[in-house]
DNA sequence: TGCTATGTAGGAATCATTCCTGTCTAGTGA
DNA sequence: TCACTAGACAGGAATGATTCCTACATAGCA
């Protein structure tokens, strides 16, 4: 979804989080995909517009907006980290053969709980179910065939 | 769990796994906890019985047991990857504070599905859920207080 | 018992991420 | 409008989990 600079600007200071240029960039370039880039991802595409953007600026970024609630972090196996400026309650489907992860929102995915025999003490805060599986390009390219990868 | 070596010897066979010292002690160290050890722990447990242990062999064969069905692989968030001998189908509870893994048996999680709509062509062969909180100890040292980590 | 495919040890290489340091700038108060 | 200061930025070095490379060792079969 494409974001206006105000839009940006408000979010930011809703969420007490200091606007900078570099920091508008790679928020608006994470909020305009829903494709879950890496953290390289983000510094290629907003290095485009802003030569001197830094790949350290961008790791101290999205840490700033990870813990301000303005992003949130995906992550796959030991893969590189992702990001998504999605920070609604929702869940992900990951292709086994490409990588790629979609968003699932399903309320019925939002409302499980653990038996609290099991929870033995803990304080649960909130879940996230993961569905992996093949996407349809990659079955039709003989992907989906294979065994489930570890 | 405590196993013997015939026990081990039989499950690699079973999986058609080639038997060495260095790989039923792996396996071994893995079955007998529910601690889901990263494969650092793994090296330093292994290498105090067989002090020759290279932690390159630990890295390989626990890809090997992986891609053999033996173990499976845990991750949480990008840390480092843990391993789990629990090879049924279950889930995990992760403590915020101290980051200890619980497994979670609980058939009703073991059946979730996504909306077909939402599944966009998918062919899905499984999912996890993860449940994030703060355990006893660490709510009682005050980290349950804090508000949720990134 | 010998052969061969496969496993192992150890060191070097890789690469995402973090740390360090000097410079710059957003936001505030005068 | 200006100066100050905490916090942000750039760039390079460091870290550390994991993988790659290679020579040697060994499991499992004939």
């Amino acid at each position: 979804m494409k974001l206006d600079s105000q839009e940006i600007e408000a979010r930011f200071r809703r969420h007490a989080v200091r606007m900078t240029r570099q920091r508008a960039a790679i928020y608006a370039a994470l909020a305009e995909t829903t494709s879950h880039p890496t953290a390289e991802d983000l510094y290629r595409t907003v290095k485009r517009q802003q030569p001197m953007m830094s790949r350290n600026t961008v790791y101290y970024t999205l840490g700033v907006l990870r813990q301000a609630g303005l992003v949130q972090e995906v992550n796959v196996g030991h893969e590189v980290a992702r990001f998504d400026g999605n920070v609604t309650v929702h869940h992900h489907l990951i292709c086994l053969g490409c990588g790629q992860i979609v968003d699932v929102m399903d309320d019925g995915l939002n409302h499980l709980a653990i038996p609290s025999r099991q929870a033995g003490g803990f304080h649960v805060l909130g879940h996230r179910v993961e569905f992996h599986g093949y996407c349809a390009d990659c079955q039709q390219a003989g992907l989906g065939a294979m065994e489930r990868r570890g």
